[in-house]
DNA sequence: TAATTCAATCGCAAATTTACGATTAATAAT
DNA sequence: ATTATTAATCGTAAATTTGCGATTGAATTA
């Protein structure tokens, strides 16, 4: 962005939700999360052989995933064995319900 | 993107759930649909004096969470009454649950 | 009719994202 | 020691996103 001379402040949930679902916001990363559901882990070969991608483009997906604290790699040399990394995906899931559920939640009484 | 030949089809579930979560991946957007689920409703001038951006900067943030569908606009000369669009949050809803709720679904049994 | 109000749109600039091929680094196998 | 395998990273290009001020269009009010 241009000539953004102070930086916003938001709430940290709301910059943290932001941040998942931008992780969330491309058809090949909800792809490949699908897939470690599915596989419970999988290695990044897998993933290529899935998608009609790239091997660095995939790598790049799984970098941003990684970044968004959505899934963690475990070396398995020479390979790597990416999963769903559960602690934050809890986080997410919370996330996503709050802002679902607003109305339910907070709203009843 | 670049060199992008042929397109890739994904499963239609995952191309919604990426348009959605790509809207609400900045917290600019959360912020204005928080506001709406307080609000119910509101005009495009109440989220001006609340948020620290120009007007044209969240009428474009209100066109994204538009064309995503997560949000209506409802013409009341010369404002416009914008509303969460309750029936594609709830496609959001099931399809964000649907993806983080999976364990819980499809592998107890 | 003219002035005002509200919000979309235009034009621009900078940053980020997406994609690819090529290269590199690390490890395993020969 | 050399070769092969795996996946990250680099460099590049194009598209998209984010932000702003200025302008425009639509409708209300004076």
């Amino acid at each position: 962005m241009k000539r953004t001379l102070e930086n916003i402040n938001y709430k940290e949930d709301t910059e943290l939700l932001a941040r998942f679902a931008k992780a969330l916001g491309h058809p090949t990363r909800i792809a490949i999360l699908k897939h470690l559901e599915n596989q419970s882990c999988c290695f990044t070969g897998d993933l290529v052989d899935v998608l009609p991608l790239a091997q660095s483009t995939v790598s790049q997906h799984l970098k941003e995933l990684k970044n968004a604290g959505l899934i963690q790699g475990e070396l398995k040399p020479p390979k790597i064995k990416y999963c769903i990394n559960q602690k934050n995906w809890e986080r997410a899931k919370l996330l996503f319900e709050t802002l679902f559920n607003y109305d339910l939640t907070n709203k009843k009484y």
